[in-house]
DNA sequence: GTGAAAGCGCTAACAG
DNA sequence: CTGTTAGCGCTTTCAC
């Protein structure tokens, strides 16, 4: 029961704790762990052995409440029925994690609708966090605005029109326009893009990277053959039916969703890859990893972007300058279905 | 510049810039918003109004340091590599967040591995979370054991042998044996089953229901028609080989990773389902949406878990006492994969 | 080189 | 019913 009997206790030590048990004051504690200010190389010493075997943990929360910050990032996961099964939001998220905690940073995460924000909006009314990165893009992006609009620091995973926002992306114009180019000098005359949900700028992105291929060859796209928003399994059937018809010869899709569908709808048809139409994706995860033949596809690392996206953020917060944009690479895995 | 222009400023304005505009003491605003200690009933409005008009947001982190609380929950992803993608974590978190977001809490999260610990102890350690929530188990649980060694509050979504960790979970076994009884009345003889890693208590349970199902019905279950550990392709592609020369009629996999890997070996084989072979997965994902045909599942609304985790383990931090073991119901789907 | 004191924004006895 | 006074655990002037 006695006061130098604290330690003992169920009670975290703090660093009053510390200064009484070494008869130095909290200022010099708070110096010798921060380093900052002027202190005797002794004295630090002593104080850092204290803290080791002591097993001293400062107290985050306070020591942000003291310095107006939270050590804390905000990550906006989409909640939309549809993609809460997307396994893109979650390696993002396991990258910004790695990046944060490298940094002495912690993520706490909420979710947004297209339509809906008041759980970002309570995230930053809350003060719980001193900067938020988003993971998706659309084309009129409700949290980008909003963050634009408070000046709130944040970064987007994705691409957006406005440049005022710092972004992480791959390039996915130049990925697909470069995919796409491969497979028309590879001989394709018959062209089908079966294209995701407008309304998201990466699958615009990646649309434009395929009408690029065709112009930088002087190729005409016909454009019965362009399907966009491929959001559902009733159109993707349907689109592949005619594009069959017309005498496709190779099928790119905006990602594996959309891509593992075509498959099987082809299959249905008993039309036969790579040896009747080729197949290509625009976007690699692992539900397509074992499928047979093995499908062409353009692949990001995305957890990198996570990492990259975290680290960005983190260093804006602390007042440090970023690039406006930065890129990640991307890589062209060529596989028998494209054969 | 004037003291009464602050609430114009950039700054949030806190509770001391409302005592002082309203000429009340703190204390008074403090109680008016939390409703504890006795306060006039002309006073607090007064007092509600004031904090709409000037849209005050009471700083969560203050209070929180004042109450020695975070209003955080942790979430423990695990990022070991082959897990990255799988989508039953992701749906647990939504469901945690919304069950926070409802309660006033956020969420944190952060990663272990199977053998590395170090983020979530990490976390605690900087006081970052009031409890934590576990999305998965293993047989040497080293989380469900750290935390149960350091008494911080905890639930965990899936089983442990270790009745004293709060649980919750769905019931597997019954669930896994329900769904063997139906394909064994159907008429099934040869049964297979692919399991899982057997380090995941899941599969162990998904495993125990399978041969309980065929205790019950009195029928034996052919020990060389059980695979376990079916963690790569190449394993899988290799049983499905073997059963199938057995004369296997019903396959059942521990999961869709499993199924889909199977169906695509299956089909390889030209060995047509269910035609030849009947298949079903003891777990339902995305990831099987729109096979053809379609895949009879074991079905359990992940997201509802993560939100009765959520719930649960903020009422243990309120100190309200909750069940040892909650169970979320499971769904048995049959599809033209058993037909 | 070190310490005293004030303060981050809020809550919680204890008085009146 | 309301105000005063201490804190929560840390940082940060400003003195010495």
């Amino acid at each position: 029961m006695r006061e130098s009997n604290k330690q003992n206790a169920s009670k975290n030590i703090t660093i009053g704790d510390i200064a009484e048990g070494l008869g130095l004051s909290k200022t010099t504690i708070s110096r010798a762990m921060s380093g900052k200010g002027r202190i005797g190389a002794d004295t630090k010493q002593k104080v850092q052995d204290y803290i080791r075997e002591h097993n001293y943990k400062p107290n985050v929360i306070a020591k942000g409440l003291a310095q107006s910050k939270t050590y804390n990032i905000g990550v906006i996961l989409p909640a939309d029925a549809n993609l809460i099964e997307i396994p893109f939001f979650q390696s993002c998220l396991m990258g910004i994690c790695e990046a944060a905690a490298g940094l002495d940073y912690d993520v706490v995460v909420t979710t947004v609708t297209e339509d809906d924000i008041t759980l970002l909006k309570r995230l930053i009314d809350n003060q719980k966090v001193d900067g938020i990165v988003l993971t998706r893009s659309l084309v009129n992006d409700m949290p980008a605005k909003y963050l634009k609009d408070t000046g709130f620091p944040a970064v987007l995973i994705g691409s957006n029109e406005d440049d005022s926002i710092i972004q992480v992306d791959s390039n996915h114009i130049a990925g697909c326009c470069e995919l796409t180019t491969i497979l028309l000098r590879s001989g394709c005359e018959h062209m089908a893009l079966l294209a995701g949900n407008q309304n998201h700028i990466v699958n615009r992105n990646r649309l434009e990277g395929f009408m690029k291929a065709h112009r930088d060859l002087n190729m005409a796209v016909d454009d019965s053959m362009i399907f966009r928003d491929m959001t559902n399994n009733i159109v993707i059937q349907k689109a592949v039916g005619q594009i069959v018809d017309r005498g496709v010869d190779c099928i790119v899709c905006s990602d594996d969703f959309i891509c593992s569908r075509a498959l099987a709808k082809l299959e249905e048809m008993n039309w036969s890859v790579p040896q009747k139409v080729k197949v290509a994706s625009f976007y690699n995860s692992a539900q397509l990893e074992s499928h047979n033949p093995p499908i062409s596809a353009l692949s990001i690392d995305v957890k990198e972007l996570g990492v990259s996206a975290g680290k960005h953020l983190i260093q804006m917060i602390a007042g440090e300058s970023v690039d406006h944009k930065s890129l990640i690479n991307y890589e062209i895995v060529l596989k028998r279905s494209t054969n």
